[in-house]
DNA sequence: GTTAATGCAAAACATTTGCATGATA
DNA sequence: TATCATGCAAATGTTTTGCATTAAC
């Protein structure tokens, strides 16, 4: 179970699992796909863990961004997003279509970076250890929607 | 010249070039490799004018990214970065490779997303319009000083 | 003379930090 | 009991806004 991997890696380094880290836990991983924004997450969290504060949030995210537990990541509208990653080996070719007009976040798989980042480290030796990649546009409703 | 295809685009929407808006033209062309920020930018601008608020450089900068002559990113470091939209097909396929270590900034340019934004359109209906992408990792520099 | 643009200061916003208190191993 | 974690409030840093004034067409 995901959530008993990262306790172990969470004591792991001597981080302890207390009720507002695991409220935060819960929240990522019940809304894995949703890439939810501190204040987002710090709402939801609050329903399982009413006396929860910000800065505790924001504290816990920063540990699991270093935990490699989850993943931060924005579209320059002023705020992070978090998503926790759920390993295996797709995480990597995990990129994001994002909706100009209404704010739609999607998700898509591909694997094509890696020739380019092969290339890359040979024409540059610039090493690479990961990317962002966000492509921007209409999704398919708001196409619908300004077709007609 | 570059100045005066945006001079003709102001005045297209009956937006004006004022010697503010002038400067921080001049600083963000002479500076067109150099990702500045908007602090960095205005900085430069008191040089060539030097009464510019940061709110008119705030301001300006947003205007001419609204008329597509600036291209604005960030690198999760809490700050935005502007580049000037030198204009041509290659501008589209030009990345930004960012260095963990040190914060070099270089830039990468590849057609390969092509194929990707294609196959996007096809599964899922989603209408790329733009992207983003970056490679985060060692320069070159850096590998071989923590190689030593 | 209209309208757009500016400078300044204040406000807004997301995020971080200090510090005393509380909880956990 | 030693250490880690929390809550709150204050501080930070970037960006935006209000408003009276100034400059451009």
């Amino acid at each position: 179970m995901l959530k008993d991997r990262v306790k172990a890696k969470l004591e792991e380094e001597s981080y302890r699992l207390t009720p507002q880290r695991s409220a935060v836990l819960d929240v990522l991983i019940a809304n894995a796909d949703d890439h939810l924004s501190a204040e987002e997450i710090y709402m939801h969290t609050k329903k399982l863990h009413s006396e929860i504060g910000l800065a505790t949030v924001y504290r816990n995210l920063e540990l699991l961004e270093k935990l490699g537990i989850v993943h931060r990541f924005d579209y320059g509208d002023g705020q992070s997003r978090y998503e926790i990653k759920l390993g295996g080996e797709e995480e990597h070719y995990h990129h994001h279509l994002i909706c100009k007009q209404c704010g739609y976040i999607g998700e898509f798989h591909s694997d094509l970076l890696e020739a380019i980042e092969q290339r890359i480290e040979e024409e540059s030796g610039f090493q690479v250890t990961d990317h962002c990649l966000r492509f921007f546009g209409l999704c398919a409703q708001c196409r619908k929607k300004s077709s007609t």
